[in-house]
DNA sequence: ACTATATTTTTAGAAATATCGAAATATGTT
DNA sequence: AACATATTTCGATATTTCTAAAAATATAGT
């Protein structure tokens, strides 16, 4: 949870689910949401450490993709938490 | 998110969502996840802040309250984010 | 008023995180 | 080999967060 709780990660998050399974290079998020190359990798390291996105790398550019598992594995979680003995929460 | 991405704060939600909505006063938390006042007070004040739990002092006692509405926003919130397109997520 | 209990505020040091420029690496092109 | 492009690693600084002892506050009982 902690790694969506950063704000600059949930926009990365946002706009890799955004564009769709097809991914995006990274160029492209850093141009698209403005931040430096260096500051970038940090943050996509660390999603692809918990594993919310993937990168491939086609020739010289990495394409980043969402990776929707460990993020239903998260919903799961809280729900589960939410509705213990709660039953307004669908 | 923040705010439960925290391994100290999550168990005392966590603990809050288990005890029900009676809630149960800071220093059982406090014997029960032994954790020190000053620093479970911080922790408190800052999910309070979130509005993630609630507190309600009985005289001198103040009783802490797992609130789920903010919990559900979050899930929908992430629902929202994942099914963006894909429908494996339910 | 004094004492005890429950909790918070203050304060501060340590650890983690965020930011970003510059240099380094990886890959492809000429 | 030299060069260009895409991205990462390094290094340094700034900021935030975590932790917890000590002092302060709030409430109640004697």
């Amino acid at each position: 949870m902690a790694e969506l709780g950063n704000t600059t990660r949930l926009a990365i998050f946002r706009y890799l689910v955004k564009v769709g399974p097809a991914g995006v290079p990274v160029g492209q998020i850093q141009k698209a949401l403005g931040i430096p190359g260096s500051t970038l990798s940090h943050h996509i390291a660390r999603l692809v450490s918990v594993g919310l996105i993937k990168k491939d790398r086609v020739s010289r550019t990495l394409y980043c993709t969402a990776q929707y598992p460990v993020l239903e594995e998260l919903i799961d979680f809280l729900q589960s938490e939410c509705c213990a003995g709660v039953p307004e929460c669908s």
